[in-house]
RNA sequence: GAAAAUAUAGCUUAAUGGUAAUAGCAAAUACUUGAUAAGUAUUAGGUUGUCAGUUCAAGUCUGGCUAUUUUCACCA
């Protein structure tokens, strides 16, 4: 007894996935996909680790899919994909949680809580959500290795992470510096930018605003500035709204491509005479336009609106390099103390920057490099030096004058407290320093626990000299294959022109503590790269006495628990010792968590501790995808190091994905509710579906808007479509018990519909390949989506159902006919054949769905030996079997029956009613040709007995030429609007001629003094849209006219088919077996018993009736309707 | 403030610079019926976000603007 195919009431794809999820969890199908590729090729992989301590969403489920979809498709081309999970357990967001968990703010961890406390909570909560991520994980069919992940927080994990960092500080790419971070005066400490993203945190506030005069020093450098005007001295313009950075100014930056103005004036204070220079384009905010060239002469204190006339315009770049008086000197401030700090500092220049705008202020930029991100970075290009002349109270430090010792705002709630900034104003007036002085409102940062507002402060951090190999990771990134492009040149890549060194440093606890230690002096300092290298030192370190044993313990016990755990406040514990027997105590930073991400290539593998082997196998990835939000994130930190630590780059193709957005287009978020739970859309629509869906809508890179609406379309549309396709397989394959036990029949002996339709399965799988080749899978999913609906079910299975269902007819001899016989089995063997091809083609995309069906194909014949589709090697294409010409011989069959039917459709005439002929105007013998090769089913599709062609030099019909824009534009030019006009109005006999041979377009060429312009067949397309006598249909340049003419004969034959149909109807009704003979008894005075005598052979065949007796009288009779006769008939089954 | 992506029918989506812009869903109408919780046909639905430019020819190339989304910055 044969197996059978399983069959089903309905489709319940949750249903399905979860059974299938039983079967690979049962025999370690994801497992065994690994290990039978041993020694195969290798594809790369590498996950990007997520942060389980916050829920999984639908946008995981997307770049999973991706990940996925991929991994599994170089599986089935046969390479080895090793899929490591990983788990980011360290940083900043985790450490948050554990403060609101705790109820207790950083200030409180050391005090109220312990360090060693808090970092267990730490840890124990970071993996929080780590069984939900695991449930997703498996439900939507991710294939990753769970069970042995890596997790950043494990010794192993950090271990090498202290050897890159090493490595980094042999290269000197590891250095301790200064940068201007946001900084609270009044908490005295520096903020992090998400604590400066807290709500509320930005507010209006008033400040004093000076638009400060620099005066320009006059020397070989810019003597041409004074003399072009002829001026005896000027002054730069620099607006600031904190007046007191201004005795820290070291330069004036203008935009090398702003256009400046010398202007003559007065100052509004004093009312001297001065010459200034600002943006030209920003006069008009401080001077009125009717008071140019105004009466500089009687201008005095009286006059309220300021004269003015410009002198000169400058460009910005030529103001480079000139040099200016010091604004606010003070003993603090002098050159000597400058090149103190800085050695050879060039300050008190004007310098050029990209930063400056002329949306306000002056178009100069005060430069005080220790107060502003981008003055520091300009200082250090520069080489301004930098003056810190404020402490970390907030208050000018001595040595600034009347100012030292006054804090810069008011931190501290004084009683008097008078606005040190309105001092410095007043000063500048009165010293003809001040150009305007006013209240100025915006938008400033506060510190978010004392509210007061912050200021941009240097402080100390180490960072990493990505700026070293700038050129190189440029270099290398060209060689990177982005998906989407645009993100490599431009996001990525711009970012990496703008890239500035990486800072690490991070003052928390929870985190991977940098491995430096140094003496109090700063004198000496040591680099840990490994444990081992951490237990020699610390035994030195006891040897000297520098570490103290312990009561009740050996000095190797100390070492032991003292390496166990490479976190806070553990590794703070431990005192080194100098080469000269100093203790040397750890820097106080924690490294950035993005270090930890970005390193996962080596940590991963415990490189260079473990499997060296491993790794050169395993580095670089093939392919990384992750959300487009990672571009500065993950796949920047991956390729820095990458690229610091061996040259090269992390990953050869990186594919970002974009958001995934509700319905409506607009980010979800928990506060508006429009958050799309992935477990209910999992349960309620099972992963295929919903994989599908994510897919196939759009490019994984463009932002999806998620609509619930289009996965029950892609369920119904695609995977109802493909289950019913093979329910109907299953259904007449058990009835025949066909388990592909026959030899495959040859292509070539096979009928021309599975001839066209392998063709077109062929050509499928090369495009599926090539678009999956290419990361393309939305392409890949709709190519075969389109394949499945239309090409497979409505036209393949639609047109070959007969040959399933109809029983193969017996000779004389009651034995089957052999010709018959074979016809069927091809029949079996080509949709077995697709729908077993399209289980792997899908397979990567919608896993459950495609093992299901490849197993319950599989399942009865056994044709693949391996138990899962996901351990099959992808299809492969044979070029043999792609028949172009078969393919658009087809799609002109389609054509013409969508064009017959539709003028069946339009006059009314059913398509069980058989018509005569169809006429359609020939293009030549080629395009008869290929008709003539579809006709059959051109007939057997529309029910008509006749294809007849117009003979294209008929003069019956009316042609009608256009000009073919592709060919004739290159050619013509601007010409081409007359010639399409000209071609458009050609008479018959023209259009003969064009399409007989070639035709002159302009006769009068000669008269014109033109080229004669000649035009062919190639040049026009011809359509037919008059055919005497007949209805027509056009598509394109095909044309079909039907005969609608019903003979006798014709509404005999069609009355016989409605009869069948109607019996049919009967059978079905009462419920009759596929197979169940009957016995037909019509009651004798009805009007068509001559046809249905007529018809007795064909309506017997087709209603599967031995006989049709006629009776005067019918017991338990069915009336039926025909063409309004009505029918008294009896149908018996036969037993 | 800067950069990037996107914008085509009510929704989703296609279109090497070349005819009159492609399909599906939803809508309406009819048909079909041994794949039926399906299918087929027909109809309607479009100023291709907007304004310019380049071109014989623009949904497509260039620029400006607007909207949405993202990232970075918030600084004088």
């Amino acid at each position: 007894m044969n197996k059978k195919y399983p069959e089903y009431k309905q489709l319940n794809l949750p249903e399905i996935a979860n059974e299938i999820e039983h079967f690979w969890a049962e025999s370690s199908t994801f497992q065994k996909s690994i290990d039978e590729r041993e020694g195969h090729e290798s594809f790369v992989f590498y996950e990007g680790p997520p942060s389980a301590n916050g829920m999984p969403g639908i946008h995981h489920v997307i770049s999973r899919t991706l990940k996925d979809l991929v991994c599994r498709y170089k599986t089935m081309q046969g390479y080895q994909v090793k899929r490591k999970g990983g788990w980011d357990t360290h940083g900043l967001p985790v450490e948050l949680g554990v403060e609101k968990l705790l109820g207790i703010t950083k200030e409180d961890i050391g005090k109220k809580i312990s360090i060693e406390e808090y970092n267990a909570t730490c840890r124990r909560e970071v993996l929080k959500f780590k069984d939900k991520w695991d449930e997703l994980t498996r439900k939507m069919g991710y294939w990753v290795d769970l069970d042995h992940p890596y997790i950043t927080f494990e010794n192993n994990y950090i271990e090498t992470l202290w050897w890159c960092l090493k490595e980094l500080y042999k290269k000197g790419y590891l250095y301790e510096s200064v940068s201007i971070q946001p900084y609270s005066p009044a908490a005295g400490t520096g903020l992090s930018s998400h604590e400066l993203n807290q709500p509320g945190t930005y507010k209006d506030i008033k400040d004093t605003s000076v638009v400060a005069m620099f005066k320009a020093v006059k020397n070989d450098s810019s003597k041409w500035l004074f003399e072009d005007s002829k001026v005896e001295e000027l002054y730069f313009l620099a607006w600031t709204t904190t007046p007191w950075t201004l005795p820290s100014n070291l330069g004036l930056t203008v935009g090398p491509r702003i256009q400046y103005a010398l202007v003559q004036t007065f100052n509004p204070y004093t009312h001297l005479p001065i010459n200034v220079i600002l943006a030209e384009g920003l006069i008009p905010k401080y001077f009125k336009k009717e008071n140019e060239n105004g009466a500089v002469e009687t201008y005095n204190s009286e006059v309220k609106e300021l004269p003015w006339r410009i002198l000169a315009l400058i460009n910005g770049e030529k103001l480079a390099g000139i040099k200016y008086e010091q604004l606010l000197p003070s003993a603090a401030n002098t050159l000597e103390k400058i090149r103190e700090i800085t050695p050879n500092a060039e300050p008190f220049r004007i310098i050029t920057g990209d930063f400056v705008t002329t949306e306000d202020g002056t178009g100069i930029v005060h430069t005080a490099p220790a107060f502003g991100a981008d003055d520091f970075k300009a200082g250090q290009k520069n080489n301004l030096g930098i003056l810190t002349l404020v402490d970390k109270e907030g208050k000018f430090v001595e040595g600034v004058g009347e100012f030292s010792g006054r804090f810069v705002k008011d931190y501290k709630d004084e009683k008097n407290y008078t606005d040190v900034n309105v001092d410095i104003s007043v000063k500048l007036k009165k010293e003809n320093r001040a150009f305007k002085v006013e209240k100025y409102e915006h938008n400033y940062p506060h510190c978010w626990r004392t509210d007061k507002p912050i200021i941009y402060y240097p402080l100390d951090a180490w960072f990493i000299k990505t700026t070293a190999v700038k050129d190189r990771m440029i270099e290398l990134n060209k060689t990177i294959n982005w998906k989407p492009a645009s993100t490599g040149t431009g996001r990525f890549g711009n970012w990496l022109e703008n890239m500035v060194d990486w800072n690490l440093s991070r003052s928390r606890f929870w985190g991977t503590p940098l491995p430096v230690w140094r003496t109090g002096d700063g004198e000496e300092e040591i680099c840990i790269g490994s444990i081992e290298e951490l237990r020699t030192e610390l035994q030195r370190s006891f040897d000297a006495g520098v570490m103290k044993p312990h009561e009740g313990k050996t000095v190797a016990e100390q070492i032991d628990e003292l390496t166990s755990d490479l976190h806070k406040p553990f590794v703070d514990k431990i005192i080194l010792v100098s080469s000269n027997g100093m203790p040397m105590e750890r820097v106080a930073d924690l490294i950035d968590v993005w270090f930890d991400s970005g390193a996962m290539p080596y940590a991963q593998l415990h490189y260079p501790f473990e499997n060296k082997k491993e790794f050169k196998d395993n580095f670089p990835a093939d392919f990384i995808a992750e959300g487009v939000d990672q571009t500065r994130g993950w796949f920047y930190t991956l390729h820095a190091l990458g690229v610091l630590l061996f040259d090269s780059v992390a990953y050869k193709t990186v594919v970002s994905n974009g958001l995934v957005l509700d319905k409506n287009g607009n980010k979800m978020s928990k506060r508006v509710g429009n958050v799309i739970d992935p477990f209910e859309t999992l349960d309620i629509f099972g992963p295929d579906a919903t994989r599908w869906y994510l897919i196939t809508n759009a490019s994984p890179w463009d932002s999806l808007k998620f609509d619930i609406e289009g996965i029950k379309e892609v369920q119904r549309k695609f995977f109802g479509t493909l289950y019913n396709t093979y329910q109907f397989f299953a259904l007449y394959a058990n009835l025949d018990q066909f388990s592909y036990k026959e030899g495959s029949i040859e292509i070539g002996h096979r009928s021309e519909l599975d001839q066209w339709i392998l063709s077109e399965l062929n050509s499928l799988i090369k495009r599926v390949m090539e678009n999956f080749d290419q990361y393309e899978p939305t392409h890949a999913g709709r190519e075969i989506e389109y394949f499945v609906n239309e090409q497979l079910s409505n036209w393949y299975v639609r047109l070959c159902r007969r040959r399933f269902w109809k029983p193969v007819p017996l000779n004389q001899n009651g034995e089957n006919i052999i010709e018959e016989m074979q016809d069927k089995i091809a029949a079996y063997q080509t949709l077995y054949e697709c729908l077993d091809t399209i289980s792997a083609l899908m397979a990567p995309i919608s896993p459950f769905f495609a093992d299901w069906l490849y197993k319950n194909l599989n399942g009865v014949t056994g044709r693949q030996k391996e138990n899962s589709v996901h351990l099959r090697k992808f299809p492969i294409y044979s070029e043999a079997i792609i028949n172009h010409a078969l393919e658009s011989r087809m799609v002109m069959a389609q054509d013409i029956s969508s064009l017959i039917l539709s003028l069946r459709k339009k006059s009314g005439v059913k398509v069980r009613q058989p018509l005569q002929k169809v006429l359609i105007p020939s293009h030549g013998a080629d395009f008869e040709q290929q008709i003539l090769g579809v006709a059959k089913i051109i007939k057997a599709e529309t029910n008509i007995k006749e294809i007849d062609f117009l003979p294209a030099d008929n003069d019956f019909i009316k042609k009608r030429v256009k000009a073919n824009f592709k060919s004739l534009g290159k050619k013509l030019g601007s010409k081409m609007k007359w010639a399409a006009e000209k071609i458009n109005n050609l008479n018959e006999i023209e259009i003969d001629q064009v399409l007989s041979g070639t035709f002159l377009l302009n006769p009068e060429f000669s008269k014109l003094k033109e080229e004669e312009i000649y035009i062919n067949i190639e040049d026009v397309e011809v359509t037919t849209n008059e055919i005497p006598g007949y209805e027509i249909a056009v598509k394109g340049s095909l044309t079909v006219a039907l005969d609608l003419t019903l003979t006798p004969e014709l509404e005999k034959e069609g009355f016989a088919r409605e009869f069948v149909n109607r019996v049919q109807n009967i059978r079905k009704d009462r419920n009759f077996e596929l197979t169940d003979k009957i016995d037909l008894i019509i009651e004798d005075k009805n009007p068509a018993k001559d046809i249905i005598i007529e018809f007795n052979e064909y309506i017997c065949a087709e209603i599967l009736a031995e006989k049709i007796d006629f009776q005067k009288q019918v017991s338990e009779a069915s009336i039926i309707e025909v063409n309004n006769d009505q029918i008294t008939l009896q149908v018996n089954k036969k037993t």
